[in-house]
DNA sequence: GTAGGAAGTCAACAGTCGTTGGCCTACAAT
DNA sequence: ATTGTAGGCCAACGACTGTTGACTTCCTAC
């Protein structure tokens, strides 16, 4: 088939996320991503270069954190994350990643430091100990979505996105005002 | 060098341990686990047979969970949990694992199904929500994990662990009690 | 109509992996 | 002194990986 080169690389960016979300860094192989894409494994390599490349442009997204009142930021965030992590592959590639490979650790303490933490000194006005609060409330979302989404813990895979709000809800809101 | 069967065997596992704990399954080699152990590959494969036989074995392991107080079993089960963290390869091995391989992530939902849940249903006597509650507990804890040994988000690698009990105490209690 | 470039294919490279079988070597029992 | 055996080593296998370069095919601009 002869597609335009935009179209081709946006189809295999596709399948890469799709492939690192699912497998992980390791064993999402690049001839895999190429089958998916419908391509010669070469074309990846053509348009992306190299596989940590690849992965870069995979692994790319932005949390996109609403501005939230104070007293329903606790609500606010949990509702805001569950349906992040089911919108957007992006997180999953993160994390499935981000355990057994240090550039997408730091990539995560990255987004973390920009932005959840930024977030958090806003919301509490308490520039010291915001940095605490906020690895503790990601702490609580990052077991959250690995236990539910990676883990599958069935408890957990079982319950509606309600329950897990009416749940975390005061966790989060305690670490960011207690 | 000359040793026992039992000896041997003993080396190669604590070496497969720390690999396994750092670099997870697929980059922890046999290669560069028998160098570790200072042996050659092969004897690997003649004591544990195949790598997955390796890995069975050096993920084995138990958490250990004491009996507690209801009233104060917030803080002992997080100070457990930490103390475990850090002493044990084991979960290390497990987590960094059980992200990218299925059979670690069955062998997670074991023990969690094993060895955690019973313990909140003996703590609750609420045998219906004893799951739910249970599988709360072990996302608090395992993004505590993540956060602190894995991704090593700067805040939490800094708390001491008397702060880390004062903070997820009240939510871990909360998730049985309420 | 033809030249040029872009899209796509193919085969092979060098390296690494788990795994295997044959070989060597030290030691204990005879 | 000889033999049996168990611990250990070496070299190689087949499979798979990321990556590369030459080749073909098609569309477009002149």
């Amino acid at each position: 088939m002869r597609r335009s080169s935009a179209e081709t690389k946006a189809v295999i960016l596709a399948a890469a996320r799709e492939r690192f979300a699912a497998d992980g860094y390791d064993k999402a192989t690049i001839r895999a991503i190429a089958a998916d894409a419908r391509i010669d494994p070469a074309m990846v390599m053509r348009y992306f270069g190299t596989k940590e490349k690849l992965f870069a442009a995979a692994a790319e997204f932005d949390l996109e954190l609403p501005a939230l009142a104070p007293d329903q930021a606790g609500a606010g965030l949990v509702r805001h994350f569950l349906r992040k992590w089911e919108a957007d592959e992006g997180l999953q590639v993160l994390l499935r990643t981000g355990v057994t490979n240090e550039a997408a650790a730091e990539r995560m303490r990255t987004i973390f430091a920009g932005q959840v933490m930024p977030l958090v000194v806003d919301l509490t006005g308490d520039p010291e100990r915001a940095p605490v609060r906020a690895s503790l409330i990601a702490s609580q979302v990052l077991g959250l979505a690995l236990s539910r989404y990676i883990l599958k813990f069935p408890p957990m895979v079982a319950a509606t996105e309600e329950e897990l709000i009416a749940w975390l809800s005061p966790t989060v809101q305690r670490y960011l005002t207690e």
